[in-house]
DNA sequence: CCGGATTTGGCAATCGGTTGTCATCAAGAA
DNA sequence: TTCTTGATGACAACCGATTGCCAAATCCGG
């Protein structure tokens, strides 16, 4: 009825290679596995010579330290989940490269989930994942407040571009990039402007909003929201009929790749850009130079947000003090796509 | 002299928040552990009334099992590892993706490493990983053929975009796409062909100009090899003094940013594209559609190549039959970065 | 040369599940 | 009524490393 396997308990379940353990090397040594343990890891709690012997066996049997075991007794896995929403997300591949980077610096492995921007799903994944690692950092989430702070409440965590009380909240300040791209638009010569908003339930999107919202108002552009948009290439095609419709000879997208889909197909129609249309993007993310025109964006500092959220993890796995407050501002890179509206 | 927490063994070293174990439950249901092991993973060898108490109980302690103390006693993680040359290379966005999807599929969470393009990164990263994981999935690795054996005969292993004897292979066949393109090359009229080489340590690099060479000459064009060139937007960039000086009408990248780099580099010297010189890609990866023209790519099943090589991985891992062959080919996708050469 | 301080290293418990073995008990067969 | 048989659940060993505690060995000054 089963097919599973019953018989052979043993001979195939450890290692087939057999690993050596620190008994196997006590046993060689001559001495007890926990004098190993400590010569191993307690440099100078035991005597130099013998805790030299021990390491040259434990070198000639190839001793590699069992990572589960010493996890059960310590609880300490030394481990960390990155769960965000959808990995081929081109604006996630910097910060997923900040967060691996300081992982392995600090001698961390780095867990990566997706959550197929479903938020079921991501609490799926964080639940199972939650016994097997240190601490979690989520990117983006879709999970409401409540649930995340009951997370936080289990497990040391740092939620990434998104503001939720009593957690630990790594956010870029859009601000400084907004600014000075509509202080650009300005200089240009626009009057009127249009924010392209993302997905109703992102933190980020409705932020960037506000913001746009006021700064269009101090500079005398006029203003208007239009959205919500899918943050996709064919969500930013869609978009342009709107954007037609709303007369506006500028606009900022909730991020590049809805920048992106506009300007393909405003130039698919045979658009001149960046004549009839100034287009800006948001974070900068790979691809946005490969354009034509190449696409002025704001750059998040997406990388060093991936390294801050893991060290600030760290820090609260290890739970030291959280230091400096440091700011991850945004910069405008102008490039091609924005210009002097053409006279109508 | 030591700043370690020497002091508060206990207390704070279980989880702060106290999951409940099986010995809770034992103690809360009136039963032994032992009992509560197989009432939650052997159906049927418990009585179906204590079975059921059990379960409730668990579910009102909120019983998690712990993976770790399982992975000890049975070996088993649960866990693979994918080790990658550069997780930003959109090269490798949908083969991770179609890696975690099966993974997360078969309940298995995935380890994602970075090399930074180091073979020795590379060896460490795997080495400190084996005694953690149940299997090692190897993307475009930098090792040498001999240390990938030594690896697979200590732990399940796998690689993609390598042929390796004696070690499960996951490589996609160029020869359809690659064939395809030149006919489509030759169709339009060119007569004279180009490839540009990535780095000197890619099979892949080196398979697609074997088959290039071989289907040219075929189609009666001539053909040279011009590089290596480094696989980043400014190695295409930086090649193009040679395409030119090679006076060639068309050209076959080893992958889309060499290719983008080269048409952007192209475009900004105010060449006509693609009149004066047609571009083929490779992989059609991630904004190889944002150019201008259209990149005119041979697309790699990179998705179904990740898939693939998890599937394979996991039946290694539990020891199953590998049943069939799949070929995954690869496919010719025409946009406008091609067209007859200009008469000159 | 002695007594106390300091090294040094072994014993055994522990982390949380898993499973082989075995005793017990009830039901069915003879 | 007795024996067989299967169902049920407890006991204890085990996975591999860590560490509190203690005893033995060594060193020191006086």
């Amino acid at each position: 009825m089963d097919h599973e396997v019953t018989a052979v308990p043993r001979a195939q379940r450890p290692d087939p290679a057999g690993h050596a353990t620190i008994y196997d090397i006590a046993r060689v040594a001559g001495v007890s596995p926990s004098t190993v343990s400590r010569a191993l890891n307690k440099p100078g709690r035991i005597n130099a010579t013998t805790e030299q012997r021990i390491r040259e066996v434990a070198a000639d049997l190839g001793y590699r330290l069992n990572p589960v075991a010493r996890a059960l007794y310590t609880g300490q896995t030394s481990t960390f989940a990155l769960i965000l929403s959808d990995i081929t997300n081109p604006v996630y591949f910097e910060l997923v490269r900040g967060a691996e980077t300081v992982g392995a610096r600090e001698n961390y492995t780095m867990v990566l989930a997706e959550s197929q921007e479903s938020g079921a799903r991501e609490a799926d994944a964080a639940e199972r994942l939650l016994p097997a690692v240190d601490g979690i950092a989520l990117v983006s989430t879709r999970m409401p407040d409540e649930q995340i702070r009951h997370l936080a409440a289990r497990k040391p965590l740092v939620v990434v571009n998104r503001r939720v009380d009593d957690v630990l909240s790594i956010v870029p300040d859009p601000r400084p990039g907004i600014e000075a791209a509509i202080e650009h638009l300005a200089a240009l010569g626009h009057r009127s402007f249009a924010y392209l908003s993302g997905p109703r339930t992102s933190y980020m999107s409705q932020l960037r909003w506000e913001i746009a919202f006021e700064c269009a108002l101090a500079h005398g552009l006029s203003v208007v929201e239009i959205g919500p948009c899918e943050p996709t290439l064919a969500g930013g095609r869609a978009i342009k009929r709107r954007v037609l419709a709303a007369g506006v000879t500028s606009v900022l997208a909730y991020n590049d790749i809805i920048a992106i889909g506009l300007l393909l197909e405003c130039r698919d129609s045979g658009m001149d850009l960046p004549g009839q249309l100034s287009i800006v993007g948001f974070d900068d993310s790979f691809g946005s130079d490969f354009t034509s025109p190449p696409l002025t964006t704001i750059r998040s500092p997406l990388r060093q947000a991936g390294e801050l959220a893991v060290e600030r993890l760290l820090s609260l796995v290890r739970d030291e003090d959280h230091q400096h407050v440091d700011d991850l501002a945004t910069v405008l890179v102008q490039r091609g796509s924005t210009a002097a509206p053409m006279l109508t």
